[in-house]
DNA sequence: CAGTTCTAGTTACGAAACGTAACCTGGTCC
DNA sequence: GGACCAGGTTACGTTTCGTAACTAGAACTG
């Protein structure tokens, strides 16, 4: 895969869409369909309320999620994928699959590097 | 796909891997093999040299990516993928790919996003 | 023999992103 | 007439990020 300009492209789309919350919001916008800002809210755990209009603004711009206002009082407005948000998806899917499945390696790694870093230099990197 | 201990996980694990560099470095290392620090820093267009060294140590503790120090003067610093970040890698490939291939309906949503942005609100909304 | 060059970082500091908390709208309920 | 609702926006403090300068120690240069 060289440097074509698709994927010169590619690097800035990655940018967009890989942050911590966007694919969280992707994930969970697939699992439960169509969701009102409130429920997305409860379902994206540990996201700021300024932080998911900023992040759903994104998505909606880039055209990956639809936003439908119903103009009443109290507001109700209502998030879903749209059909290219829903092919993303997909690897937002695969991606959470692998973290499930290399969870344990990757935390075997993490101890052992922790403990690595704890001994000073003196130790004989016998690894 | 439920609420289970292994994808509350998978949260953090995305929050860890899904950053504009480290996906960006997976990629990288996968095409290039074995690279040194300064090679890497010229081929990921844009990184600066703490934000290389950050993720790559972010990357090496958790176990995707080998780092291997040739004490010599002046000092040789090879890193490579991991078997399992070379599993990782393939999902990031696909997100690449994706980005390819949806390149230009991301911007025409974009495109008509903004258009509609600059809208005041007395414009009817008959899209 | 003093000064420059090389790599792979680290440190200091300003800028941008992020999270927390308060406020806004305006119709309904008490 | 005050509190409440949903879906935000604004103000402000903190964390992260990017830029630039500095470090090591040997080798090459003048």
């Amino acid at each position: 895969m060289e440097h074509t300009p698709a994927n010169c492209r590619a690097r800035e789309m990655i940018s967009r869409v890989a942050d911590k919350w966007s694919m969280y919001v992707i994930h969970v916008l697939a699992e439960a369909g169509t969701v009102r800002f409130s429920e997305l809210r409860r379902r994206v755990d540990g996201v700021s309320q300024r932080m998911l209009t900023v992040t759903l603004r994104g998505l909606e711009r880039d055209g990956l999620v639809r936003r439908t206002m119903h103009p009443e009082v109290p507001p109700r407005v209502e998030y879903s994928l749209t059909p290219l948000g829903a092919t993303l998806r997909e690897i937002v899917g695969e991606l959470i699959t692998w973290s499930g499945a290399h969870l344990a390696e990757v935390d075997a790694a993490r101890a052992r590097y922790d403990a690595r870093a704890k001994q000073p230099q003196w130790a004989t990197s016998d690894m």
